[in-house]
RNA sequence: CGGAACGUAGCGCAGCUUGGUAGCGCACUGGUCUGGGGGACCAGGGGUCGUCGGUUCAAAUCCGGCCGUUCCGACCA
């Protein structure tokens, strides 16, 4: 992509409502526009970045889900059937259609998906069964602040697990809990899963994993050592090593504030391993039973031919507060620094003189060539001064810049700069084709 | 929902106290120069001052209603 062509609004100055670093970065780098309180437009650079997010997570997810879509409407009847209708409150934004027939915009999914498993499933051979999707949610919050970290519109992945017997039940719970794992690391994130109150969804089993960041909402009370863990490869057929590995991922102690307690936490954590620090919740687990499948008639034949409710839990992901986490961890005074997985381009070239014809050559040149290679780019072309161009390209975060002046032509060179580290390399133009092969 | 602010050009703001036909910086358009960290100069374009009503000869400015946005708190992916 051209610089010249693409749709990026970025600003140079803060707007005013923007208080915390991602939401400020994100209006200044022309990813969002705000539409109302706690609604956006997402911007081309933004939509790459939230595509980018989604891919990481079905790549996961498909290893142990199947991907489905749901609507953003739903009817009102099934959620009078569970009964949250009522007990939901004014988060749920509901509305009348012209047979004055009650909707609502679904702020979550386990009323329509109970209720499509039990209109399509009938037997114990089906299961287990594990549905997700990626949509959009509106929760009606009383006060949307910080962005897309707190918006009233979000994209969320929400999973929903059915199984025979709640020791199945369990065992997918635990194959999502190493999949969020491996997905938060993939985005260069640590997150830090911490039990959890299951709050108006229910339950007796929950996870928050939360993203350790300044700016993050919650206090976090942790064992310094579970940030030494690292995430293996998984089996997910291997239900056993996986039970061992949660296990061991939950021995350490996590809480969030609501569960903190000062003795159990002055008790079991040695002082040199207590860090209290701050986070962002992206995602979040619950096994609760038959909470939804009784009352919404999720039943099953058992193997001895009776009739049972099934054994569900359901696991989010707050995908477009994703966006703002990823900033949130990944950003210095000068802007974004994208981990590559997510990026919306992989690699910036700065032409630093636009109307030497040695520079555009050059730049034209190393520009054709990643096009060749199906490679992200994004290639500033525009004729402005090499300042504006550069404090732009760090801005947007952009992980690896090429820059072509006339300075390093004289020698045969261009530079590579890594976005993260600030480290500039000289490159002989000779050897651009084995410099690009690296980064790919 | 309790408390507090704010609403003037795309963004950031001044003007309001003391009413008199709207201004600055950035951004934008045309031009000249410049050219490795948001450069300089010249010339331009863009605003029914959130909205409705009231007071007044006259309202961005004073008064009232409404709408919107933000911040602090209680609540949440």
């Amino acid at each position: 992509m051209k610089r010249s062509n693409l749709f990026l609004p970025t600003l140079k100055e803060n707007p005013t409502e923007a208080k915390i670093t991602s939401h400020r970065l994100m209006l200044r780098s022309g990813m969002v526009r705000q539409s109302s309180s706690g609604i956006y437009s997402w911007l081309p650079m933004g939509l790459k970045v939230l595509k980018n997010i989604e891919k990481i997570i079905r790549l996961e997810q498909d290893l142990i889900a199947q991907e489905l879509l749901m609507p953003t409407i739903q009817d009102s009847e099934i959620w009078k059937k569970s009964g949250r209708f009522n007990d939901y409150g004014k988060e749920m934004l509901t509305f009348i259609d012209r047979h004055e027939h009650q909707l609502l915009y679904g702020p979550t999914n386990e009323e329509l998906i109970t209720d499509i498993f039990s209109k399509n499933i009938m037997s114990y051979k089906s299961l287990p069964l594990c549905l997700y999707h990626i949509q959009w949610k509106f929760r009606d919050e009383i006060r949307p602040r910080f962005g897309v970290m707190r918006g009233r519109e979000f994209l969320m992945k929400d999973a929903y697990s059915f199984d025979i017997s709640k020791e199945d039940a369990i065992k997918c719970y635990n194959r999502m809990f190493l999949s969020y794992l491996r997905i938060f690391n993939k985005m260069e994130l640590k997150a830090i899963p911490v039990s959890a109150d299951t709050g108006p969804i229910g339950g007796d089993l929950s996870h928050e994993f939360i993203i350790l960041a300044d700016t993050g909402e919650s206090e976090v009370y942790l064992d310094k050592n579970i940030l030494k863990e690292e995430i293996p490869n998984i089996n997910y057929n291997d239900s056993k090593g996986i039970s061992k590995l949660v296990d061991t991922l939950t021995s350490f102690y996590a809480a969030a504030d609501d569960k903190y307690d000062e003795e159990e936490y002055m008790n079991i954590v040695n002082e040199n391993n207590r860090l209290k620090t701050k986070g962002i919740e992206v995602g979040h687990l619950f096994y609760f039973g038959s909470k939804y499948s009784i009352p919404l008639e999720a039943k099953v034949n058992s193997k001895e031919g009776k009739v049972v409710p099934v054994e569900m839990g359901s696991y989010g992901i707050g995908v477009s507060r994703l966006v703002g986490a990823i900033i949130d961890a990944h950003h210095d005074d000068k802007g974004i620094c994208w981990p590559e997985s997510v990026s919306p381009f992989l690699i910036g070239i700065v032409n630093l003189r636009q109307n030497d014809i040695e520079c555009s050559n050059l730049s034209d040149t190393i520009y054709n060539n990643l096009l060749s290679k199906d490679v992200s780019v994004l290639y500033d072309d525009r004729d402005e001064g090499a300042g504006i161009k550069l404090a732009e390209m760090d801005l947007i975060g952009v992980p690896w810049q090429i820059r072509i002046g006339p300075r390093g032509i004289k020698n045969g060179n261009f530079e590579l700069l890594q976005r993260k580290t600030g480290d500039i390399t000289e490159i002989k133009v000779k050897d651009m084709e084995k410099t690009i092969n690296k980064l790919l």
